[in-house]
DNA sequence: CGATACATTGAGGTTTATCAATTTGTGTGG
DNA sequence: CCACACAAATTGATAAACCTCAATGTATCG
């Protein structure tokens, strides 16, 4: 089992938010939610908060698990409670594209189709409220609060993936980098945590399938933004962000 | 003026579609529009159509003109009915990347926030129904369907970003010229026109800055499928597909 | 503490971009 | 309707960014 000080932490979290709800389950474990106020939850008053209640199933994984793998049926949805996770898709030959990171609040379903368009796995261990897909659909029809909600979070994802494309089509493996790192900061201030320095819970190979670089380029590109000063690496998976001003300057392509 | 025989097409398909339904105005235009099957607009009912009517206005523009700019407040939102549309960011050095294009049927403004995150400019003659935002609201409290409808649409708008995230992160040049060549293709096809040979509305620079590629590359690896039989350039702006199973083979990186 | 995975660094190659010239196509005006 | 002007597309030569392959270093976990 892993036992880093990094893994540790998450197992904690993970417990935490997780065992709270959970043993008070006669009581509304979805009321009680940390995560509620970042969650689509948030759409929803006390009483349909019970109805999730009755819906609603926990799931724990460790690093490294799949959740599902792209072309499945999407049979569930699901709100992510801690820990991280990737969404990738593969190419034939091996090629990786991770489509995005989620993380605790984050919503994981709205893209999926009759089949999910790309496969889910845990960077770190990980917890999830689970739902099917039926049931929140029966859900949505008492509750149509939570169809706009999803609506705005759709949008909200849209314009996400339009600024990956940007990144993707015309920035530079520098510009990537300082966007990567701002994203991470950013994120981490949305969700209630310190903005600096800022926690990479991904590997190196990760971040270069996300942003279509390999991991040599991603390290090499660490390397230089280290040595002129603007960002310093606690370790290989902190970073503190030195200069956010030129970091910004760097990833909007000044 | 445009005399080009190519040109000459879209200025008649303009005035069809246009013409139509606004001959008939006392009579809801919105009823007899020869897109709604494609549209948003199919998620309503008679009825309900009267009420699109009433606050529907119609725009037509000239191949080069601009709808709107990124950063402008996203006071109206927009359906295609005839011509095409790209949508781009820029960044300062005047980097460009188009995140996509709009075909007749095709809604514009899903993505929208407080303002607009891209600019959208009209590739060929176009004509749009426009809506101001605050109307539209007004209607979904009416026609809930529709917002059911646009959250659909944002869910395969969504799907396709994935793809196009793909494309751009690990895909080679052949591969996303494949991959663009057959959308086009089965763009056509779902809004009814032949599927083969396709027109190419756009330029070879548009198309660059689609792919995340310069006009150079666009042009080269045209000509190296050409080359190899998979396609046919019957002009500049069409193509035959001859190969469409090899072309779907390099497409998704067999 | 040793094994293993992950990250970094280096050398060299490939793809695509850049710069430049030519060709082709399109639109305008005579 | 034709010729000229201008824009778009193609092609070529060279360069740069990033990738690939390989070796070394470093952190992690049993």
């Amino acid at each position: 089992m892993k036992n880093s000080p990094t893994e540790l932490r998450f197992t904690e979290v993970s417990q935490l938010t997780s065992a709270i709800p959970r043993a008070k389950s006669n009581n509304s474990p979805c009321a009680a939610c940390e995560v509620r106020h970042l969650a689509v939850c948030s759409a929803l008053q006390d009483e349909e908060l019970k109805l999730l209640d009755e819906i609603v199933r926990f799931v724990d994984l460790s690093a490294g698990d799949s959740l599902f793998d792209e072309g499945e049926p999407a049979a569930n949805v699901y709100n992510l409670t801690s820990g991280t996770i990737k969404l990738y898709k593969l190419l034939p030959d091996g090629r990786r594209q991770v489509t995005g990171f989620l993380f605790a609040g984050d919503f994981l379903g709205l893209a999926a189709s009759e089949d999910y368009i790309y496969s889910a796995e845990a960077v770190t261990p990980v917890s999830l409220c689970k739902f099917s897909r039926s049931d929140l659909d029966i859900l949505m029809e008492k509750a149509p609060q939570l169809e706009r909600r999803l609506l705005s979070l759709a949008r909200y994802e849209l314009a996400e993936a339009q600024d990956q494309i940007l990144l993707l089509g015309r920035k530079t493996a520098k510009e990537r980098i300082a966007s990567f790192v701002l994203m991470l900061s950013e994120r981490a201030v949305r969700r209630g945590e310190q903005d600096n320095p800022v926690s990479i819970p991904m590997s190196r190979n990760d971040i270069g399938d996300y942003l279509g670089l390999t991991t040599e380029t991603v390290s090499r590109t660490l390397t230089r933004l280290r040595s002129s000063r603007a960002i310093v690496m606690e370790s290989d998976r902190k970073v503190t962000l030195v200069e956010r001003q030129v970091l910004e300057e760097i990833a909007e392509g000044f």
